[in-house]
DNA sequence: CCGATATAATTAACAGTGTTAATTTAAATT
DNA sequence: AATTTAAATTAACACTGTTAATTATATCGG
């Protein structure tokens, strides 16, 4: 009885395969020029056949970003977490999560900002990848401020506020690439610390 | 021979109208929902017409934010800047600068979001309007600096990085409305103060 | 006031889009 | 081997941005 076992495996791998190729085309040329014909062409099946995997264009990018969100919560948790120095974890959390958007700029913009304008505040809805995300960075505030290195600020809109900061620089590189900039990483480190240094005791 | 001026009169004003019709429908439906047909529906002329007075839909994108950012600086100059207390007046700045995100969040959005994704680099290039607006946070800068509020630190650095921290808040604000923020106005007061005072002497 | 000229605006057309419904192909079960 | 079930395809629709060719309109010289 291993037959239907094997063809949902079978439509599993079909369904990843979809999603590589809309990651691979997106990222490369944009989520609007990329057609559901130029990712059937891709896969090598019909245009049509995508729409028994998804429901439509914008349910195949969400199946993209949830995808990335992971990537990042996986990052962001691989960070040899240094409990004794919170505030120092914090701070390369806030580089990671930074480099990590540079790294994969238009993975980056697909899911916070492409996304979001076609499915209507999805994406950190409870009990999701993005909310895990957010939660991670609030875990390391209240240790900071446990350990008395910060003040004693509100969590979440602490969370909220070095989030904004991280996302605020991270789209402002991406998008404006000829922008006479300060080094990359200076201006990166002047934002963190600069927060940091706002909410220490 | 005041028909030459007058027909460039008339030109400007259709090309005004078209604008005005783009950024209604543009703010209202989105970028990608509206067509160059519905945008020419509205002014009542054929959709080719438009093409006499704008190269693409990109450049008439453009045109509209370009707008958009005068509207910003505009609002921006308006705050009575007290020389007195140039903390104060970069807080109230920053504020307005957020507020102003937030009032015409689709608007905002085709300006630092939408627009540099179909015109590459565009709109802070050396003159415009945008690096006006970005000159402008940096003169309250060294203010604060000059008057030893702030410590020793580098102008433009400080700009970019104060500029990344509006920027960040005003777009998660606008792109994830469902998420449980903390209340609004707290928020913003707190990502402006906690970088405001990371840069304290 | 008429005909020539310049220019503004239009129609027709092209190649491509997301998506649905109807149909065919392939596989699994009886 | 025939029948049922599921997967994939073809055909079609209404719409997109944009170009080239064409028509209408207004200005100018006589």
């Amino acid at each position: 009885m291993g037959v239907k076992e094997r063809r949902t495996r079978e439509k599993e791998q079909l369904r990843r395969q979809i999603i590589a190729a809309a990651r691979e085309l997106f990222v490369n040329e944009g989520y609007e020029n990329v057609s559901m014909r130029k990712i059937a062409d891709k896969i090598e099946y019909s245009p049509t056949t995508i729409y028994l995997y998804f429901k439509d264009k914008a349910d195949l990018l969400d199946s993209v970003c949830k995808e990335t969100l992971l990537d990042l919560l996986n990052t962001l948790e691989l960070l040899n977490r240094d409990k004794s120095n919170p505030v120092e974890t914090l701070k390369k959390s806030g580089k990671a999560y930074v480099d990590f958007g540079l790294k994969y700029p238009q993975d980056y913009k697909l899911t916070f900002v492409v996304r979001p304008q076609f499915q209507k505040g999805l994406g950190l809805e409870e009990g999701s990848v993005g909310e895990r995300v957010f939660n991670y960075l609030c875990v390391m505030v209240s240790e900071c401020i446990r350990q008395k290195a910060f003040r004693q600020v509100d969590v979440e809109t602490t969370g909220q506020a070095l989030w904004s900061a991280v996302h605020g620089v991270t789209l402002l590189l991406i998008d404006f690439p000829d922008f006479p900039w300060t080094p990359k990483d200076k201006l990166i480190d002047m934002v963190i610390d600069t927060m940091i240094d706002g909410l220490k005791a």
